[in-house]
DNA sequence: CTGTAGTCATAAAATTTATTAATATGAGGC
DNA sequence: GCCTCATATTAATAAATTTTATGACTACAG
């Protein structure tokens, strides 16, 4: 059995003829299948039915579970060279999403410059749904990950680094200003401007709403922060944020979650359990894991 | 790339040495020294250090990442292997761990035959922990497991087939005998005869235990249920059993728990994700799950 | 009904790839 | 300096894959 064998088989899998398949790799039709009929002699069955009043080929049911263990080994092999590729490069491919990039990595990357390892970091941007698609197929090799749960999958492990709270923020001439803290379910009638659900914000809103029976209304979703800080700061509406992206100099107030059960932002390093962390990989892992910032 | 070539490296990761590596496959020395070098070529990478000061190979950050792939596409390769074979032999295989095989089987076996699948399902019992296990290897179809927690797993489909009670068992003179029910608090004083930590009782046990704040003593722990229930009705202890393992005949009384967060034995119907099921498959996993017994 | 186009299988030849036997290299031990 | 052990190199050979050429079968158009 051997991986271009595997390509083939996947390819017919697909375009359900010999012919194209051969056009496809650009190879002679016979080379097709002469591969699947080595295939099926190595695994001793019948992948293909051929022909069958001609028009059709179909997949015994041994051909479809075979293709998707195929699959599932071409996968492997991408993601072998992907990280063999990073290795070589001695590039550390960090994956973040933009809250964590613009928030939570910049007090980070001053301790990295300290030990000379920034250089080392190739950073990518991107939601966190697509972040974890990468890590498990090797296009990164670390990632920053903020969620509500703990991050629990067999094939990733991961690092608790930071616990974030939830805040209200509310303009600085807002009545609800002059509070510290408020319940969830006092908010019922105030107007949110949220982050839109790519964010994990509106899974804790969720979150919270269910607990407390009380559903606010949104008036307006967006990806900016900025956006969502000037709106608030102009009394338009009330936002619900970490604290983490608020800062000293934004033109708003933050006022705690007086709730008992409250979502927290958590902030996880993460990477695939079978990656196997080079020497500069393991000094970025444990720098972040042992430092508080 | 071929698969031959990755089980030489596999082998070589092990032997660390080309020679004997080439001895346990029967080929000569050459053979792996050529097929390495194909596999470094391929991936562009050094994969592994030889000779240094002789006497030692090392393999470089890429060579031990690489293997670790290695595994998984063997492992892969081996499961498409397994399961094509039970395909082929038309035979379904159904793990059970032990008292779902007594107890919870015989009577979906009846159902089973009414529709002429019996003859096709090969079970296997073994312990919960195992059958997982050979689940993901490709080593089983399907397989009722027991467990307290659904069953969350990337890997594997779930469908809940049926939740039982746990009860205590005591004998028919035990004072507690005539009670219809009992708190586990009340059961501090009582010693315990249990089934072992191989069982999932252990744990549901466990977790009665922290979550009353009780700790009775276990005084005789066996996987044989009738030497329980045998020492059980002489007034040796009580027991904690699932209602399912308790049968009329049994010269034993069962009392319901009166506590409100109880666990509960939980029968489900597992898969790989990744498993197609043949149509004798689906029709044996659409028989479980569309009736109740 | 016949001719044509399309699909896949087979066989033999051509080509590529893998393996071997023989030998070289290089280090450590004596 | 010589022997041993481990891996690399090389040329020859064996094995595998692919190609070319061809045949069988079917669908479909005329």
């Amino acid at each position: 059995m051997n991986i271009k064998e595997l390509h083939y088989f996947q390819r017919l899998f697909q375009e359900i003829s010999f012919t194209k398949t051969a056009k496809f790799f650009h190879v002679s039709q016979p080379t097709i299948t002469a591969a699947v009929q080595r295939l099926e002699k190595e695994l001793d069955t019948q992948l293909v039915i051929r022909d069958q009043s001609h028009k059709n080929l179909i997949f015994t049911d041994s051909g479809k579970q075979f293709e998707k263990h195929v699959e599932q080994i071409l996968q492997e092999i991408e993601t072998a060279k992907l990280e063999i590729t990073a290795i070589k490069k001695e590039k550390v491919r960090l994956g973040l999403p933009p809250i964590i990039g613009s928030y939570y990595f910049p007090s980070l990357s001053s301790l990295l410059v300290k030990h000379d390892l920034l250089s080392r970091l190739e950073t990518h941007e991107d939601g966190s749904k697509l972040l974890l698609n990468k890590l498990i197929t090797g296009q990164l090799d670390l990632a920053l990950l903020g969620s509500v749960q703990r991050i629990e999958n067999e094939q990733l492990s991961g690092h608790m680094l930071s616990r974030k709270k939830f805040k209200i923020i509310v303009s600085r001439t807002h009545p609800l200003s002059q509070k510290r803290s408020v319940a969830f379910k006092d908010l019922l009638s105030e107007p949110f401007i949220q982050l839109n659900e790519r964010f994990i914000h509106s899974i804790a809103f969720q979150q919270l709403s269910r607990q407390t029976h009380t559903k606010p209304a949104i008036i307006y979703r967006t990806n900016d922060l900025q956006i969502i800080k000037g709106m608030v700061a102009n009394n338009v509406g009330i936002s619900f944020l970490t604290e983490m992206a608020i800062l000293p100099q934004d033109p708003v107030v933050a006022l705690a979650l007086s709730d008992d059960l409250q979502p927290e932002f958590l902030i996880q390093l993460v990477y695939r359990s079978n990656h196997l962390l080079t020497s500069v990989q393991q000094k970025i892992v444990d720098l972040m894991t042992t430092n508080d910032f």
